[in-house]
Order: C-alpha cells, then structure tokens, then sequence
RNA sequence: GGGCGCGUGGCCUAGUCAGGAUAUGGCACUUGCCUCCUAAGCAAGUGGUCAAGGGUUCGAAUCCCUUCGCGCCCGCCA
C-alpha cells in the first residue's frame, strides 16, 4: 500500500474509533485543507447538530481521542475541523523509494485489479479521413485505457467497424462507377474513397433514378451476397488503414477490430430480433418490429424503439446490441468513448440488453462535439480541420520552438523533438478538458506550448533528465530527513498522491483530472528546479535530492504517458 | 413540445458526484529575474454578481425549483 494511502487509512481507523466512543455513525470523509493546515482535514461541521454541540467543540473532543501514532505526526482543530499532519519523513520514504523501485509503474497498486475492461474508442465510420471534431473520441478512449492500465486493470481496447450500412454501399458504388476528376488532398486511400463518397451522394442527388442500384446493392449486403460483401469490406478496410495510419501519428493504436457485418454473418442478429420478437414489450408496425420503450425512461414523442426494417433486417442499434452482447462474453467492464448524439440510442440498446436477460450494461463517457469558431463542422460545407492537417501544423510549429531555442541540436534530433512536443500539445489539450464540455477548436489554443501545456510537463521532465544525466555516480540510498525546505516537501507530497490519483481517474473514467494533477507536478518541480540546487549540494542532501528528481521524473513521465505523450530527455 | 448535457474574471479552465476554511490554474496585459542543474522556466501585479431568480441549510459554485443562453437528441439512418 502506498504510504499516502497509510495515512489516510490511520486517519479513517482513528476517526472512526473516537466517533464510536461519543456514540455517533456517520462516515468519514477527508479532505485536504488550505496549505499550512496540516495534510488532510475531517470535517466536523455534520457532526455539530447531532451532538448539539458547536463544531469546534466537537472538533476539540475528537482531536482529544486521537494520539499521533502511525503515519499521523499531529492532531490539531481549527475552525471546526480537525486537521492531521503526515508523519513527513515516512511519506517521504515511502513514496521516493516506491518510485525509484517501481520505475514505470510508479502509481500502479501493488495489487492488480482482476477485472477485465475492454475499451471501445474511435469506431468512426470507415467513409473518409478522421477529422478534428471525431478526434476527441480516440483521444479520450486512448487517455482512458492507458490510465486504466496504470491503475492495474487487464485493459483491451477496441475499434467497432461499421461496415454495415447505407453509407459504406454508397461509398462502394461511388467507387465501382465513378472516376475521379481531382486528385485527393492527400495520397491516402481514406482521401481518395471519401471523393468517391461524396460524388456517389452528388451523383444521387441529379440522378435519383440510380437511387435503385445503391438500393439494390445494399440488399445484397445486408443479405450476405459474397461478391457485394467482399468488396465493401476491401473498401472500408483501405479507408480504416488510412484512419488507423492518422490515429498512429497521434501514438493512439487499438488492440482490435471488430467488423459489425460479423454479427449478421454468424446469425446472432438473427437470433436476437426472435428473441426481442417474443417479448411482451415488443409490437409490429407494417411488418417491422419495434420495442415500446416508455417504462424504460425514454422520453420524447417517440418511445419506439425499432429494431427491424420492414423487410426483416436489423438497423444500426440491434447490431450494437449483438456487438455488446459478444463483449460481455470477453469482459467483465465495457466502457464505450460515444458523442453526445448517442445518448438515446445508448437508452435504447440499455433497455434491449435487460429484455435480453443481460444483466450487464456498458458505462458510456459521452463527449460534446468541437466546433470550429466559423460553427459546426461539416464535411459538406468544407468546414473541416483533418487530424492529420492538424498533426503537421503542430509539428511544424513545435519545429520552429525549437529551432529558436536550439542551436546545438541536430537537424534530426529537432525533428524529432518537434514531434514530441507538437503531437504531445495537441493530445493534451484535448485530454484536459472535461468531456462533456463543448470545445470550439482554435489553433492558437491547440498549438499552445507554454503555461498549461503539455510542453510545460516535457520541459520540467527533460530538466529532470539533464540533472541526472550529469549527476555521475550517486546511491539509490537515501535519508529523507534531508528534505528540509518547502519546495523540497511539497513536491514530495505530490509525488506520494500519484497513485490515488490514478486511482481516482480510473475509478471515475475521468482523463481531465489527471492533466490538472501532472500541471500541478511540473510546476512544483519548476520552482524546486528554481530555488533548491541539486547538483552542488554535498553529501546525503545531494544523494537525497537526487533521488527526489529521479522520483519526479519517474512520476512525470508515466503521468504524461497515460496521455500517450513521450517524454524527451532533452528539448 | 419533450429528454439529456453544458454555463466559473476579456478568453480557456479546476472545484459540482460526497455542501464547509481566503473559488483552482493557465492565456492575454503590466513589472522584475539568465556570470547560477535548459528562461518552453520562476516571481509579483491588474481582473470574479461562480448565467439569473427563488428555496433548503449554521453554511451553497456544489443540493432542490423556476427562468434564460448554448449544444446534442426525439428516423423502419448510422
């Protein structure tokens, strides 16, 4: 257990036993008090009407019940709180020595988790190149799945192909029978399939009397015709390698695909819509088949849910709900990254599941689309910003950082470097911000490289490096009586709440408060880096300190890498 | 019409789940700091009716109600 951890813990046990002695039950909640309060704080304020009693009274007899012992140095109230310090030195230990050990599972429980969390991100549609305002989805899914690991989980993550569908047949025939006039933005099969995609649909429009074979070819699809089947899979496979080729350049990568058309190949769609059709929810209208769904909490002026079409098939959401169905059996914990615009259809397929008889559900972190300032983005209108427009931007920006910074660096080494930061700024800045919130991307914003930025974290890291790389020999041994200034404790304190922050994360799929957590971090070691000299310090403090920067760097870097951002040694 | 989400200094944002001590950081702006481990840094300053109103409470950015603004959804599309 870590030794943060340990304290909080002697605090509850301690807190508990004098609360059974004034005969009272509430549960103990700590929080972290105003600096210079002490380190974590109870509270006693819910108390006060219960025992009658002024809350810095009760404060005072609960603190009377508590003698220091473990890792609690000292019991002091204040205002109606009581409020504990940490045995500092043994935190320090503790937690130094826990990340010098644990290297890059710094923050990692000692025990792992058991259960199995399969993470489905991106599953955008296989039509055309991935732009700005879908990049939110891998980068949150990624963020997620990497916090997850940290916080000790068997995590799997994984894309939905939607190959199934009026959209993929359009693109298909837009492919089969027509020749392209312009030459695609980029040599790119998803650029050069989404000109086939949006000529098929132009096409379409002056010509609805062609409606009848893209009709007639997403019959065949749907009903398994091996000839229709295998070249739309070919297609949504060129464009998904063009998709996955971006996504890479951001350092997202999935460990699977899973191909919707799987689940009406092998009939479990089939057997799901007999099973839905034998339910006392389900009713038929023309010969499709919907669920009333208003006893399940869904509102509106529609409460049907259909999950086929008139001629028998399945639409999207029965799909999904075979695609889940298949999870459960891989899984203990489905975590989907979806757009706010599926939230009632997430209703619906979650109202299918129980009717099922699945017990399971999957946990959804909905995110609200990016806008451009201009307004929404659209692919029709042309307002769109393409990652991989965005990606050389930020790189060829972070290009000209370090060349004004540098002189000594090889052209190389800059290129590289440039990437780091560029790609690192672009993910963070997506990652920091809360889900739910609407972002309206602006260049200046995503391309920012100081203040609250990834390259602010990179920087504090790289100073890290540059000390120890010039350290020479020193020993892993250390005194933490050594940490004697302010600088030197507060970092010390963020260091040894790692591991409860990642926990925290994880527990609540939450990717912002950890960019809130690493900004906190770098910049303590800004000021640590400032005003405590590490390299002409002698004897035990130097070796201390040392390994106060080595335990900064380790904690920095795995921070930025559940961002999937690399951590340079020099930038 | 109904459902869901969001609203915190000029701009971005934490805190909201679990009410509690002086509302967190950043950008921009003003001003200092490189003979000292990388100034992508550090320090100081200006700037707030926590959308508005009401309620609950000893105490509300946080909980409840109403209103306003923005986004998303309400298809035999995906």
């Amino acid at each position: 257990m870590d030794a943060f951890q340990r304290f909080k813990e002697d605090i509850e046990a301690a807190v508990g036993a004098a609360l059974r002695e004034l005969k009272v039950e509430t549960p103990v909640v700590l929080e972290r008090p105003p600096t210079g309060m002490g380190d974590l704080a109870f509270p006693c304020f819910p108390l006060s009407k219960k025992l009658r009693k002024a809350p810095d009274a009760v404060a005072k007899d609960i603190a009377s019940r508590i003698e220091p012992h473990g890792m609690i140095e000292k019991v002091e109230t204040s205002g109606g709180y009581v409020n504990f310090r940490v045995v500092f030195e043994s935190l320090a230990q503790g937690a130094v020595e826990s990340a010098l050990r644990r290297k890059d599972r710094y923050g990692t429980p000692d025990e792992g988790k058991e259960s199995r969390v399969l993470v489905e991100h991106t599953s955008v549609n296989p039509t055309g190149p991935i732009h700005v305002g879908r990049a939110r989805n891998p980068i949150i899914g990624d963020t997620l799945a990497r916090i997850l690991r940290l916080a000790g989980y068997d995590v799997t993550t994984e894309f939905y192909v939607n190959d199934v569908g009026r959209q993929v047949v359009m693109m298909t025939w837009g492919v089969k029978h027509i020749a392209l006039e312009q030459e695609p933005e980029r040599p790119k099969d998803d650029y050069r399939y989404v000109l086939h995609y949006q000529q098929a649909n132009k096409k379409l429009e002056d010509h609805p009397e062609l409606e009848k074979e893209v009709d007639d070819m997403l019959y065949r699809l749907e009903h398994g015709d091996p000839d229709t089947v295998k070249l739309t899979k070919e297609n949504c496979e060129k464009v998904l390698a063009g998709v996955m080729d971006s996504l890479r350049g951001l350092n997202i990568d999935v460990d699977g695909f899973t191909w919707e058309s799987r689940f009406v190949a092998d009939g479990s769609v089939d057997r799901i819509i007999e099973k839905l059709k034998k339910s006392e929810y389900c009713h038929e209208q023309d010969g499709a088949y919907y669920l009333e769904l208003e006893s399940f909490g869904i509102a509106g002026r529609e409460t049907k849910w259909f999950f086929t079409r008139s001629d028998g098939t399945s639409v999207y959401t029965t799909r999904d709900l075979a695609y889940h169905m298949d999870k459960f059996t891989r899984t203990d914990v489905a975590i989907n990254i979806l757009g706010e615009d599926h939230k009632l259809a997430m209703q619906e397929l979650a109202a299918a599941l129980t009717i099922m008889g699945v017990d399971k559900k999957p946990e959804i972190v909905y995110y609200a689309f990016v806008s451009l300032p201009e307004g929404k983005m659209s692919t029709r209108k042309g307002l769109v910003v393409n990652l991989d427009d965005l990606i050389d931007e930020a790189v060829d920006r972070a290009y000209d950082e370090v060349r004004k910074r540098r002189t000594d660096l090889s052209e190389e080494r800059m290129r590289e470097i440039a990437r780091i930061v560029g790609i690192g700024s672009l993910r963070y800045n997506i990652a920091r911000i809360q889900a739910e919130k609407q972002i309206v991307f602006k260049w200046e914003d995503a391309l920012n490289f100081e203040g609250s930025s990834a390259p602010f974290v990179q920087y504090a890291h790289a100073r890290a490096c540059s000390i120890l790389a010039k350290a020479g020999d020193w020993t892993r041994a250390f005194d933490s009586n050594q940490y004697q200034n302010e600088q030197e404790k507060e970092l010390v304190k963020l260091i040894a709440g790692f591991p409860a922050v990642v926990a925290d994360c994880a527990e609540h799929r939450k990717t912002h408060v950890l960019a809130v957590y690493m900004q906190d971090l770098a910049a303590q070691f800004n000021q640590f880096y400032r005003y405590v000299p590490v390299l002409k310090a002698e004897g035990d403090a130097r070796n201390a300190r040392l390994a106060l920067v080595e335990a900064s760097m380790w904690t920095l870097r795995n921070a930025l890498n559940c961002f999937g951002i690399k951590a340079p040694e020099e930038m």
